[in-house]
DNA sequence: GGAACGGCGTTATAGTATAACATACATGAC
DNA sequence: GTCATGTATGTTATACTATAACGCCGTTCC
């Protein structure tokens, strides 16, 4: 049998988890994605990858750009962006519109919603894979003679941890 | 008894509406409501939401600036910017964060949800006021302890009058 | 070899948004 | 009356975000 739809996930991260490991993790997920789709994970794209990793926070375009520059690295804005499109096309990154930043996705490669909850003290965005979000836009969609081909849904506000203090 | 809270709406304009109603009715909406909290619609910012309403779909901030100029008043960036600031903050108009653009709120003053459709065909952007919607984003964010602030949920897609052709 | 392609460098420019300071006018205090 | 205050707008400059266009280089394939 073939896997089932996944299970939703909502990979809120521990303020003191090991975040080295969601680096590492990340790079080898997209290491092997690229690999089986025949796509060219370049330094200059795994790099890009690794610092939109930097933390849990969407990060700019021009952020990126500056340590880019920092590495002693030749760099321009198309840059950055040429390496961001590619890592949007294969699903590695996702694009945070209210913020005009962007974000690793922590399971590319697979079918998922995607909804975020941004924390406007802190700035930590979580993915959220809730179905039931999805559901609920779909019916609408539907009844409105809609046919969608992207969903963007962020809701920001105070994450639990901001929250407690 | 007080008035319950408003039910759904969808208004998906039709392609052969009278639009200079649309026009005439969002201005005297946002006449009275801006009468009744003691806020100033100046001709500057009545211009501003006229301009927002001229069609149903975002308009951004310099297309807005370009018009202003070609009245024959003088006008820059922030002319528009603190216009639009004021148009948001009494909920008069909406901002499209994937578009950066703006579009007039069909029924300010009252508490509603608020989602777009999208339409990247004919670009028109459709406001819902879905509850269900809401209602699933609400419950996923208290799951979480994250506290909502704003939501942003823009469906792009076709619209079913652009499907049909 | 050389044509075709993908990735990247480089320069320039387009598009979006705000900071900071100046001016104008209305209102109310004295 | 005029002075202080507050709000709205004018004005200039600049920051931030994104893309167009062209060229170079290396690889692959014939």
């Amino acid at each position: 049998m073939t896997t089932a739809r996944p299970k939703p996930r909502a990979g809120a991260p521990k303020s003191g988890h090991n975040h080295r490991a969601c680096i590492a993790t990340a790079l080898a997920a997209a290491e092997k994605l690229c690999a089986a789709r025949g796509e060219q994970l370049t330094a200059l794209r795994r790099r890009v990858l690794e610092l939109v990793w930097a933390g849990h926070k969407p990060v700019g375009a021009y952020q990126i750009l500056d340590i880019l520059r920092g590495d002693g690295r030749s760099a321009a804005p198309p840059t950055v962006y040429r390496a961001l499109d590619f890592l949007l096309a294969q699903g590695l990154v996702h694009r945070v519109e209210s913020l005009n930043a962007f974000i690793g996705c922590p399971h590319p490669g697979e079918t998922h919603a995607t909804q975020f909850l941004i924390c406007s003290r802190c700035g930590t965005a979580v993915e959220l894979d809730d179905a039931g979000i999805d559901k609920a836009i779909d019916g609408t969609a539907a009844r409105m003679g809609f046919v969608i081909a992207a969903r963007t849904v962020e809701i920001s506000g105070t994450c639990a941890e901001c929250r407690g203090r």
